[in-house]
RNA sequence: GCGAAAGUGGCGGAAUUGGCAGACGCACCAGACUUAGGAUCUGGCGGAGAAAUCCGUGGGGGUUCAAGUCCCCCCUUUCGCACCA
């Protein structure tokens, strides 16, 4: 195999990725088992260290590299460990840019995915990651998509998954509709500039909803995950306690009262119900509509509004649109106090969140009070503060903690907080309203209209089986799984999902008559593959369950979760809901799918995110056959704190790489003695102490980075440090001051602290130096505190805080004598002269600070 | 508008508990060496100053023997949410 480097001449002993890194990559390809996990008896502890899967576009980006990098130099530092580790890879292979690369290349999507998959893991094992590739997971291989469908059955039969009406997100570009959660400012998460439009649909929806309370208390415990994505999961769940009332609407109004007789409203607020003064409600508010009816100059008006929202809304400045409305000149009675007000038609009142209707209370809203203004419309003090000051605050006044109710009948006198209950709960025992709950996280539309997707396994019967189900739906039997995705479609990106346009997918048999049915056509979100794929890594070949539960619930929870923060309210909300319905099910015993979760910062170059448009992209490969992938991702993670943005300096890259030419030759020059020589521990010089000293303090350094702070840049830094001490004792090395031993023990704990993140070096280094076996599965050094303590320090002293001189004592000297050798010290001597010395402040090993006048 | 994070040399960044600001690396400058290499080695490198020394962590106040770090006010940038009743 290779050549032994024996009495080496000088281009034998220059650092050559180039030819290091392909040989050991062939080695360990060669050997499968090389990163499997263990079977869950093994009685190491076990430590699940996952990184998002990606997307098989055909090319690693550095986003990637800097992902995997993160997560491959833990799974390493792991297994040095001793850890039983889990560090599984897969591909989340379903979604609409094969359609479009289909379209493009006419290539098939399955085709074309697959031959991104094989590329794409070829980069992975040029770089050395380290994967167990045995439990690699192909989300759109019917193995695994079979599961997807049935989940689905499962949820359809636990009412989890059902079928409805409603308003979905339309993206024109995608030709599909798109969940909530993939709609950002308004536009669709594949098209930064594409609108999303709102279409009448009728679709499939898992409840995610029914899991919001448990979703939101969940985010308490999830202590190891950013608190920036468990604000934006509380955020976007959204949870609004609060009151429905009904406000009746006065019959002289106008006609067909019976039909509509009152109009709810949604208030967090309703202790300052006697302070309403108007009802306002959405433009599309079904009351709206019907007055509209009626009422053709306000139909116009109402029209008007809906189009300026939607306008507001694809310009994206929903916030900044100035509120306005129209009073319909109708009147509904407050069930609280009998009193009768207008009402109105506003902009600003959002149809979809609550009932779509609000009473205003233009004293304590500030959007109420800004409407009120601006019509003219009475602003009713109802709620001041609990502690009588001679002057009542400004309006609007929003305070409900320590506040009262007045004018507000019976409940006068009570506070705001006593007031919420109580009116709750008489709204209800009168029927004309109650408390509730509301949410802003919506049930998950999971229904697409393309092809490249996990087929939804129902279908609808022609008889149509009134009582069962509307539609004649119907859900398919277990033993009719997989429903396979037909391969010989033509792909459009028109007229609805291609799998409608092939009559032999189409045409089915009802499973329960026999009779002539439909298959459903639209296929599942993509994001159903990825909601449950770290399960499946846990035993992913298994051909009758989506996983064995013993394998899952020994391996679960994932210890380390590493990703990008773009995912934190769709793949992170989505997989959360996903376990806990896995755990109805009994099939899994967590609750939360990651104990911890780390979000690393983006790879940026000159200030900008990498873009073929700014033309700033950086490639992997390049950068690999330049430098080298130990260069590589050794910059990846110097460069910057692993949860900062990174900005991508190829000079940096040449730098690193510098660095492990250095610790090559080094290593190499040394290399023989090292094979030589039994480790063991002598008297030591100066040099030797001064080594070892260090080389414990490094140890000590990164053990303890690992374990949770992560900076590996410091690490890196601390290994560069270590480097620049030995080569300062070079000369005492090579006159043998330094004992062989010491000299072996400086070189095989530099190798093993490297390993974790230059893989490739550290396997080359350690076979050259004579360790035994894979350099990643031997124990990590140990720090021994001994060795690493200082025995001798520089203190500062101080004069006023400033610096004034350095002295030099043995370590662990106590005060009285440090005060006397910094008193003592000619240069303080000198600057002392003449002045009084009022105080002196001695910090152990830290500092002196001489205060004087 | 609300919320979060950040602001330190020419650049990326370090300083985990208040204790020598600028570790480590890049770029740059000077020198050495040479098989002229995408080398390597030595030294320098926050600002002002000949030096002693002084100034310096976005700005302004404060606490402290001592502040990049703690407190108050303000500015800027990035990200998230954005009429949520």
């Amino acid at each position: 195999m290779s050549e032994q480097v024996a009495g080496g001449s000088e281009t034998q002993q220059r650092y050559n990725p180039a030819e290091i890194e392909p040989k050991w990559q062939a080695r360990w390809d060669a050997d499968p088992g090389l990163y499997a996990a263990d079977r869950h008896d093994s009685g190491r502890p076990k430590f699940y260290c996952l990184e998002m899967l990606p997307y098989p576009s055909g090319q690693l980006h550095m986003g990637h590299v800097r992902n995997y990098s993160i997560g491959d130099a833990l799974a390493r530092f792991m297994w040095m460990q001793g850890y039983n580790v889990l560090h599984p890879m897969g591909w989340d292979a379903f979604g609409l840019p094969a359609e479009n690369a289909a379209l493009k290349n006419n290539t098939p999507p399955r085709e074309w995915t697959l031959s991104n998959i094989a590329a794409m893991r070829k980069q992975m094992a040029r770089i050395g990651f380290s994967y167990d590739w045995a439990n690699e997971v192909t989300t759109c291989l019917p193995e695994y998509y079979r599961w997807n469908q049935w989940f689905f059955l499962k949820m359809f039969e636990h009412g989890l998954a059902y079928r409805k009406k409603s308003k979905v997100n339309w993206c024109p570009d995608c030709q599909t509709v798109l969940a909530n959660e993939q709609v950002i400012n308004g536009r669709c998460w594949r098209h930064d500039d594409t609108l999303v439009e709102q279409k009448d649909l009728t679709q499939w929806f898992l409840r995610i909803t029914q899991y919001a309370d448990e979703l939101l208390n969940g985010l308490e415990k999830l202590e190891g995950w950013p608190e920036k994505v468990r604000t934006m999961q509380r955020n976007w769940i959204g949870r609004s306690e609060g009151t429905l009332v009904d406000f009746a609407l006065e019959d002289a109004a106008g006609a067909g009262a019976d039909q509509c007789p009152a109009i709810t409203v949604f208030t967090t607020r309703v202790d300052t119900i006697f302070g309403a003064t108007s009802i306002q409600i959405a433009p599309e508010h079904a009351v709206a509509k019907r007055f509209s009816e009626q009422d053709a100059v306000l139909a116009g008006q109402v029209d008007k509004m809906i189009a300026e929202q939607k306008a507001a809304r694809e310009s994206g400045d929903v916030g900044a649109i100035e509120k306005h409305g129209v009073s319909t000149g109708r009147l509904a009675i407050n069930p609280f106090n009998g009193e009768r007000v207008p009402i109105w038609v506003a902009n600003y009142i959002l149809a979809d969140y609550g009932s779509g209707a609000i009473m205003s209370v233009p004293a304590h809203d500030e959007r109420d009070f800004e409407f009120a203004a601006k019509y003219g419309l009475e602003v009713r003090r109802v709620i001041v503060p609990d502690v009588h000051g001679e002057e009542l605050p400004p309006l609007p006044y929003l305070d409900e903690d320590a506040s009262v109710l007045m004018n507000s009948g019976a409940w006068s006198g009570q506070s705001c907080r006593e007031a919420q209950a109580a009116m709750g709960k008489h709204a209800k025992e009168n029927k004309f309203g109650e408390p509730t709950v509301t949410y802003r996280l919506k049930d998950w539309g999971v229904s697409r209209q393309r092809y490249w997707g996990t087929p939804i396994p129902m279908v609808y019967c022609r008889n149509g089986h009134q009582g069962v189900e509307a539609d004649g739906v119907v859900a398919l039997p277990e033993s009719a799984l997989p429903v396979l995705l037909p391969e010989q479609v033509e792909i459009t990106q028109q007229g609805g999902s291609p799998l409608g346009r092939l009559a032999g997918f189409v045409d089915t048999t009802c499973p329960v008559c026999g009779g002539p049915a439909r298959r459903e056509t639209d296929t599942m979100d993509t994001f159903v593959d990825s909601s449950w794929y770290f399960y499946r890594y846990t035993d992913a070949k298994n051909a009758t369950a989506p996983f064995d539960s013993a394998k899952a619930n020994y391996w679960f929870p994932i210890d380390q979760y590493i990703g990008g923060v773009e995912h934190a309210i769709l793949h992170l909300i989505y997989s959360r809901f996903w376990t806990k319905v896995m755990r109805d099910l009994g099939l899994i015993e967590n609750d939360e799918p990651a104990t911890r979760l780390f979000t690393q910062g983006m790879v940026i170059k000159d200030g900008a995110k990498m873009s073929k448009s700014k033309g700033n992209v950086v490639s992997p490969d390049d950068m690999i056959a330049r430098y080298g992938a130990d260069s590589t991702r050794m910059y990846a993670l110097f460069a910057a704190p692993p949860d900062r943005d990174l900005d991508w300096q190829e000079e940096g890259v040449a730098g690193i790489s510098r660095f492990l030419g250095r610790v090559y030759r080094l290593t190499i020059k040394y290399a023989e003695q090292i094979r030589g020589t039994a480790t063991g521990r002598g008297k030591q010089g100066a040099a030797g102490q001064a080594l070892l000293r260090k080389l414990h303090q490094t140890i000590a350094k990164i053990t303890q980075d690992f374990s949770g702070r992560w900076h590996f840049n410091t690490c890196i830094a601390a290994i560069m440090e270590l480097v620049n001490t030995i080569l300062d004792h070079e000369a005492a090395m090579d006159s043998g001051e330094v004992s062989a031993a010491t000299v072996a023990e400086v070189f095989r704990t530099l190798t093993l602290l490297l390993a974790p993140f230059a893989a490739f070096l550290a396997a080359e280094l350690w076979e050259q130096i004579g360790g035994e076996g894979a350099v990643f599965r031997v124990a990590w050094p140990v720090a021994d505190a001994e060795l690493a303590r200082e025995n001798e320090v520089e203190i500062p002293v101080q004069i006023n805080g400033k610096l004034a001189s350095v002295i030099k004592l043995a370590a662990g000297s106590d005060e009285e004598i440090i005060k006397a050798a910094a008193l003592a010290d000619p240069r303080i001597q000198a600057r002392l002269e003449g002045r009084t010395l009022v105080k002196v402040i001695v910090v152990p090993a830290k500092l002196v600070n001489l205060v004087v006048k």
